[in-house]
DNA sequence: TATCTGTTATATGTATTATATAACAGATAT
DNA sequence: ATATCTGTTATATAATACATATAACAGATA
């Protein structure tokens, strides 16, 4: 686990710490069912707090990408992860018509928007094998 | 102008109404050199307090979206309006490969994804007449 | 028994967000 | 000139979010 949280960004810790799990998922780094550190271990490993884990952990396990075993811990979904649902699709317009807005204000093109868009894609699931759907 | 705030929201008004108005830029809505309403104005028929809408135009004219005229009062840029500078693009790349991921996590097809991307900057440049660029 | 797990409770400090009231200087219109 | 409108600045207050700290609980583990 190589994470790294930037402390002078404006994004919240545990909001970095969420993007960096489910990156870990996306390009197979974390696989189905694998253990994750405890709360205590990985708050000290990235020098922040137990509860700001907690709840990037609490976040996770309400959205279905992680789960919480009374015996093995906490560990990453190991059924079906959580598809499409209506609140990430709703989520999803909202941040990329906003920047889409403001890319195509910048005079950045279409072809270089979505490029982009496709190339980041394409280095989130890089690491998975080629599984990658 | 209709513009029109969630109250509800996570996001602050404030980068609400930035959002507004660059997709107001990017649709045509708003034109270089088009007057906006006075703070004052603007903050009443959104039912939201001065500063907040100060807020908004003084980041927006930060990033060279707007220019305040002692004269003209606040006007949308009629030069040049920003590139994609390296801070955008840093902006860009981390908002985008989050979205992918958590995309690409849920079973979304890079196809699929790439479509959504090309669709929401068509829709935010479909009132400009075709001189998106 | 001692230790580790997630979880909950409580408290504190800081920053952000949004509001309110007031005032200033420049520009505009009557 | 007087009154009004402009962006801007100052100050204050309340609510919320973020992050931390300390403590405790029940279940599982060694």
């Amino acid at each position: 686990m190589f994470i790294e949280l930037d402390l002078q960004s404006e994004n919240p810790l545990y909001e970095q710490l969420i993007d960096r799990l489910i990156e870990g998922i996306a390009s197979g780094a974390l696989k189905p069912g694998d253990p994750l550190p405890s709360v205590r271990n990985l708050a000290e490993s990235l020098g922040i707090n137990l509860h700001t884990v907690n709840k990037s952990y609490t976040l996770l396990k309400q959205d279905g990408f992680l789960q919480v075993h009374r015996k093995r811990g906490v560990i990453v979904q190991p059924d079906a992860m959580p598809g499409v649902t209506a609140e990430f699709e709703a989520k999803l317009f909202r941040q990329l018509r906003s920047l889409a807005a403001e890319a195509a204000v910048r005079g950045m093109t279409e072809e270089a928007f979505v490029n982009q868009c496709r190339r980041l894609y394409g280095d989130a699931i890089r690491k998975r094998g080629g599984d990658g759907q």
